[in-house]
DNA sequence: TTCCTAAACGAGAACGTTTCTTATTTACAT
DNA sequence: ATGTAAATAAGAAACGTTCTCGTTTAGGAA
């Protein structure tokens, strides 16, 4: 009856999408980006998959903007621009995390560092203009 | 009646825990320490003053542990070590963020630049012992 | 095919944190 | 004393997230 099998394993696509954006996105906007691809797609699914690709360590959460988590499904350790206006997260090419930092910290904390997250926080060129206009 | 008017003014008292302590609070942990001594602290006061003194920048938020909010009353630009085991937050002494970064990113995004958080996770020693420990 | 089992899912209830609303209290100036 | 504006307590409400449970699906066995 289906021409294809895609509307299982909504799974898989919750994943492939967080690997192919650059939007960082919350479950919201993970939820609304598939929605009409799969129209009958629950939030809670999506809130479901994210937890387990986090724990699974294939995807990664950049912490709350405005007590909403997003997503990252470049796990490759970078570094993060939020900007304060419009709640856009970018990601900064090339900055360089001294490596020497991690055996630094260990030394200082005798712990463990699981991960090192380096965040600007500011406002983006758009919002950064948009401050001057009337309101 | 009363000796003194320490009654009053609890936001004061509030903020002065937030510039003493170390343990970077949640709300709820601010709300804890404080109610002996102000027995008719509300939990909604510590909110509504945090969010104030959060918008005036005489306090900064760190961010959520595991969905909580958590402030520190030390607004001086420094790096913090996040333990997901007893969820601590700790200050990590001198480790330098090279403030050229703020320049470039700068740069990079055409935006402004507020603050830069440097923060790193993984479990402090007392909890990374407990993971070999029988549960 | 039909049956079985385990995983995935949808829907909505439940939960915990945070914000909002409203009436009360306080401080201070009149 | 009285008026006024800020600060507060208490609890309701909102929000994001997690949990529960009954259903659907996939894939294997008979």
């Amino acid at each position: 009856m289906d021409t294809t099998t895609k509307q299982f394993r909504k799974r898989n696509a919750i994943l492939a999408y967080l690997r192919q954006t650059k939007e960082h996105p919350s479950a919201e906007m993970v939820f609304t980006h598939l929605k009409p691809e799969y129209p009958d797609l629950s939030l809670g699914t999506v809130y479901r998959n994210l937890s387990m690709f986090k724990n699974k360590g294939e995807i990664v959460s950049l912490g709350t903007v405005n007590g909403v988590e997003r997503f990252d499904g470049n796990t490759t350790p970078h570094v993060h621009f939020v900007c304060m206006g419009c709640e856009a997260i970018t990601d900064l090419p090339q900055i360089a995390v001294p490596e020497a930092l991690n055996q630094q910290v260990t030394g200082e904390t005798g712990g463990v560092i699981d991960t090192c997250q380096l965040t600007f926080v500011g406002k983006c060129q758009a919002c950064a203009n948009k401050k001057g206009e009337a309101v």
